[in-house]
DNA sequence: CACAGATAGATCGTACCACGATCTATCTGT
DNA sequence: ACAGATAGATCGTGGTACGATCTATCTGTG
């Protein structure tokens, strides 16, 4: 009802709602990290180690294809991580040009109390995007 | 089935599903913004401002809390944006510390032609957000 | 109607983060 | 064995949001 071929009113105001949901969800994303004692950026690299699926652990192109990064933007990030004790990374023994990363204990402990905060607040916010959603579909 | 009290692994690889597809969403949208000729946060202010739902055109503060920014990063990019010929302002006249916001011709057109674009790549990407939500619920 | 406090916005310097361009090291196919 | 591809590292740049602070305008209370 909402939408033929032009944009309605109606349009635009569900695309808003739309990114203020989304920005409503990534400032208390950004807010819990920092109160954390990490920065967002941080926190999205342990997430994305914690949850890859593939075999063995991921390298930093992986993380750079899951976080939408430029691979040189996520060899900074993971060294900035590294420094602050977040992560690990060794060679690959199958080839030496690889660096695979893994999540330290204390990094371990800070995502999982981060990710309990973050499975909360989703559950919170999944009504209303399904609902924007909805109008746009 | 995937979240009693503690996190699984099935968590934390539905949280890093749910990141990886807003960053696609995030980089498509960012990519489309500057493909327009305008930065990524200047859409999203045009967006705010179009999508408005108050009585008359919002103020800085108004889309401060839209955009879930401080108002001072508002100001700037309200200014930034005003220096691109996308929006205008005028104080409000019947409160001269208020600052109306509107779009000019050009800012509309760019909005309409990215509005179009988000509501398709929206509508791609519903199932998916949808999808991985419910893992969480 | 005057004045203290609240509100809206503007200005300045700072920090972070991602990027393009470029460089080195390692691997792979023929 | 060598050219090209791949993975990562380094350097300098630009955009954007922030804290701290300042000015201008409005409002409630005496």
């Amino acid at each position: 009802m909402s939408s033929p071929d032009p944009l309605s009113p109606g349009d635009y105001r569900a695309l808003a709602r739309f990114r203020y949901a989304l920005r409503v969800f990534l400032r208390f994303s950004e807010d819990a990290a920092r109160s954390a004692g990490v920065t967002p950026a941080h926190h999205q690299l342990m997430l994305a180690v914690k949850g890859w699926d593939g075999a063995g652990p991921p390298t930093i192109s992986d993380l750079a294809d899951r976080l939408q990064l430029k691979l040189h933007s996520t060899v900074e990030l993971v060294r900035r991580a590294a420094d602050a004790g977040l992560v690990t990374t060794a060679a690959d023994e199958a080839d030496a040009r690889r660096q695979l990363v893994a999540l330290t204990p204390h990094g371990e402990s800070i995502l999982a109390s981060l990710s309990l905060q973050h499975r909360e607040e989703l559950r919170r916010f999944r009504t209303e995007m399904v609902d924007v959603l909805d109008e746009l579909a």
